[in-house]
DNA sequence: GCAAAGCACGTTTTT
DNA sequence: CGTGCTTTGC
């Protein structure tokens, strides 16, 4: 059964009730496997499924992310591959460091073999079952492609990749499907087990499985073909990872006797929203025939906004938007949303919502667990249950320093590949090899192995709070951070000592639920495999920010999609083909239809990106494919309340709150108006940096605010280098990130300095 | 082997 | 802008 469901038409509410449905009849949880998106989504689900039929029974279901469910089931059968039960699952960051270090071990160009490339590559081969052998055997269509692209190496770093991961006991993502795959293949009595098992299979957003996981729910449902798959090819929006829309497209050629359900009506937004959605989803031409349609209030039009910069755009609009409209209906902060195209958008925003004491959170970006001083300890404890772990022992074999460098770590690695060994195994035999290491280093490998021993055998008895707490004291991590005062050190001591707690309640939680055994390295699974997404810190009452991939499945009443603007949104990276632009614009969709009752569209006209450089935008496509009966284009009042040398009348023939007479929205004359007012001298724009309200709290300054809108530094200024002591400054020459001052030093002589990267304090 | 400074480079999107 | 790699000088 497939269940093509529209943008908020109850897909969860139909999967659930299928379920409970299931159960009702007198099916075994046991047998019903439910494949889900998120982790958080399996949770809810099973929550609500809770109610319906208890407690009790809910839990026996299998229900998670492709993920988690076969992380689970490859544990149980790691043997038959070959690999530990209790094998390490590399993230993204262990599997590039690998690729670094193999590109740079054979000796190759790491400006033409660059690591994320490469990475992609060999997720793209794991993905299309494209494995070492099939690689090298197959027709030399591959071989060529990567020959061509110059890198006719590429086969052999997969190859030492995979080796090197099936050596360290390790699973990438992609392994993690590949593997499964592997397991059911090579192995009937194995694929018949699982078959018989999970009698009832689901699984939701189906229009993003990938290749690997396609044949996973094939092979599992053969046998009883009780599956019911549910998606919306409008909301297909992962390709870059694989997703094969043609999943959705032809599942009817999969099974015999396929029903087909079409959800149509959507509860969730109002007509304006529904039907702009419609009308911008239209303009692609891949797609399954459907209408979806609401019963709901008409509801406002879709407000647009245009902002001068994107400090503008985050500040000035989408805060006190917020502010005001949160005041206005007394609203909670959960009912809005801010949704970005990338990560790197949310800091202007982050700043606006901080200024006006707006509680936000930001979902997704760089993890809890992604951080270095967080990821140090986890490595730590990888080590303890699986020494293989070459990339968990790399990380802190010399992390609290003791002395073993990149040459000592050079030659373990060169011998443990001679030897088909672990480096760990290595070390602990480092006298029975014939590494050239000299003794005192030997002694401070033993004393590393000895440490790492130690805590193998408290882990035999100890949970992983006290196991943690007692590592990150006799390992001197916490001494080590301890040692910097600066408020980043500070910092990290902070969320080492949050990991801890947070073991705690682990540990506690596993008390509760009888039937896990609470262990390390199901701590570490979790860790592994959780998204920002998964963990509800609390319920504090927040504004949400995150991009619209993670928005996915989420709704709001208030939902501000921000940055649409050409390059951005549409990405750069994706306007290369028609399907590209088509995935962009379902992502425009999803995020659209995230919208209960109003949904806000803003861009900029110039924005700062990568890091310094102030970019000119145009207003993004996607703005213009909405049917303008259904905007309401609003022209931002603020930017001549805080000029008063502006006059409406230069906005030339753009009106200031209704659509051009034309009928249509012209953007191109907007910038050229903008363009005029602002004008291209320099004391005109100023006034803008001048103007910026001044009721708002200013960032905190510290010496080595080298912002150069802000720079004070001019000829003659007398001023203190950290290294170089003090100094007059000559002369001040290069224009925007590329200021630099030529400085002449009492001690030290005459240097020419980058203002952006001299932390200079003015004393004079 | 280590620390600091300099430099290069990147931003799609994620399990 | 900020991270992480490389260079440099002990």
């Amino acid at each position: 059964m497939i269940v093509i469901a529209g943008a908020g038409s109850g897909k969860t509410r139909v999967l659930t009730f299928r379920i409970a449905y299931l159960m009702s009849q007198g099916i075994d949880a046991f047998n019903i496997l439910s494949l889900t998106f998120t982790n958080k989504a399996a949770k809810e689900m099973k929550e609500r499924i809770a109610t319906i039929v208890g407690n009790s029974e809910a839990k026996n279901l299998w229900m998670g992310t492709f993920h988690s469910v076969f992380a689970k089931i490859l544990r149980m059968e790691a043997d038959k591959l070959g690999y530990p039960s209790n094998f390490t699952i590399y993230d993204t960051q262990d599997s590039d460091r690998l690729i670094s270090s193999i590109i740079r071990e054979m000796g190759l160009d790491k400006d033409l073999y660059k690591y994320k490339q490469v990475r992609s590559r060999i997720s793209s081969y794991k993905n299309s079952l494209i494995t070492v052998r099939a690689y090298f055997q197959n027709p030399p269509e591959l071989k060529e492609a990567d020959a061509m692209a110059r890198r006719p190496r590429m086969g052999d770093i997969y190859k030492e990749f995979v080796d090197r991961c099936f050596k360290a006991g390790a699973m990438d993502f992609d392994d993690l499907l590949l593997k499964t795959n592997e397991l059911l293949t090579r192995f009937p009595e194995v694929l018949a087990k699982y078959q018989n098992r999970f009698r009832y299979i689901l699984v939701d957003e189906y229009q993003d499985t990938n290749h690997s996981q396609y044949l996973i729910v094939r092979a599992l449902s053969d046998k009883f073909q009780n599956i019911c798959v549910v998606g919306d090819d409008a909301q297909s929006i992962y390709a870059f990872r694989g997703a094969n829309i043609s999943n959705i497209l032809n599942f009817q050629n999969d099974y015999d006797d396929v029903k087909e359900f079409r959800l149509e009506q959507n509860y969730r937004s109002t007509k304006n929203i529904v039907n702009a959605a419609n009308s911008i989803i239209d303009k692609n031409e891949t797609k399954l025939d459907k209408v979806v349609w609401t019963a709901n209030d008409e509801g406002p039009k879709i407000k647009v906004n245009r902002s001068l910069t994107d400090g503008d755009e985050g500040g000035r609009y989408v805060a006190s938007t917020i502010w005001e409209t949160k005041m206005n209906e007394q609203l909670p902060n959960s009912d809005f949303a801010i949704l970005y195209r990338t990560n790197a958008q949310s800091r202007s925003i982050e700043d606006a919502l901080r200024k006006r004491d707006i509680p936000y959170r930001i979902y997704g970006g760089l993890s809890f667990y992604q951080r270095k001083e967080i990821k140090d300890v986890l490595a730590y404890l990888r080590l303890i249950i699986n020494p293989a772990d070459e990339e968990a022992l790399k990380r802190i074999i010399n992390f609290p320093g003791r002395g073993i460098g990149q040459t000592t770590v050079d030659k373990l690695i060169v011998s443990a590949n001679g030897y088909k060994r672990s480096i760990f195994e290595v070390m602990k035999n480092i006298d029975k090899t014939d590494v050239k290491i000299n003794a005192g280093t030997k002694t401070k490998l033993k004393n590393f192995v000895t440490l790492i021993e130690t805590f193998q055998v408290l882990n035999e008895t100890a949970d992983v709070f006290e196991l943690a707490e007692y590592v990150t004291r006799t390992a001197g991590i916490i001494t080590e951070y301890k040692k910097d005062n600066t408020p980043e050190g500070v910092v990290k001591i902070e969320n080492i000592e949050e990991l801890i707690n947070g073991m705690k309640d682990f540990v506690e939680g596993q008390k509760e639920i009888a039937d896990t055994t609470g262990n390390l390295a199901e701590f570490l699974e979790d860790v592994a495999l959780s998204t920002d997404m998964d963990s509800d810190k609390g319920d504090a009452d927040h504004v949400a920010l995150m991009t619209i991939h993670l928005a996915k499945g989420l709704e709001f009443q208030h939902v501000f999609i921000v940055g649409l603007e050409e390059d951005l949104f549409p990405s750069a990276m994706s306007m290369n083909t028609r399907s590209e632009l088509e995935e962009e614009r379902r992502l425009f969709y999803v995020a659209l239809t995230r919208a209960e009752k109003q949904a806000y569209l803003t861009y900029a006209l110039s924005r700062y990106r990568w890091g310094g450089k102030l970019v000119d935008s145009e207003p993004s496509r996607f703005i213009e494919e909405i049917d303008e009966q259904y905007l309401d284009i609003v022209t931002p009042i603020e930017e001549r309340r805080f000029n008063p040398m502006l006059d409406s009348k230069i906005f030339g023939d753009v009106s200031e709150n209704k659509p051009t007479s034309s009928g249509k929205i012209r953007f191109k004359p907007a910038k050229q108006a903008i363009l005029k007012k602002g004008g291209p001298t320099k004391s005109s724009s100023d006034k803008f940096q001048v103007t910026t309200p001044k009721n708002l709290k200013p960032m905190a300054k510290t010496s080595n605010d080298t912002n150069l809108f802000d720079s004070k530094l001019a000829v003659g200024n007398i001023v203190k280098h950290i290294r170089f002591g003090t100094g007059e400054v000559k002369k001040i020459e290069g224009t925007g990130a590329d200021i630099k001052a030529e400085i002449s030093f009492q001690h030290g002589g005459t240097k020419k300095l980058l203002l952006r990267f001299a932390k200079l304090d003015v004393i004079g």
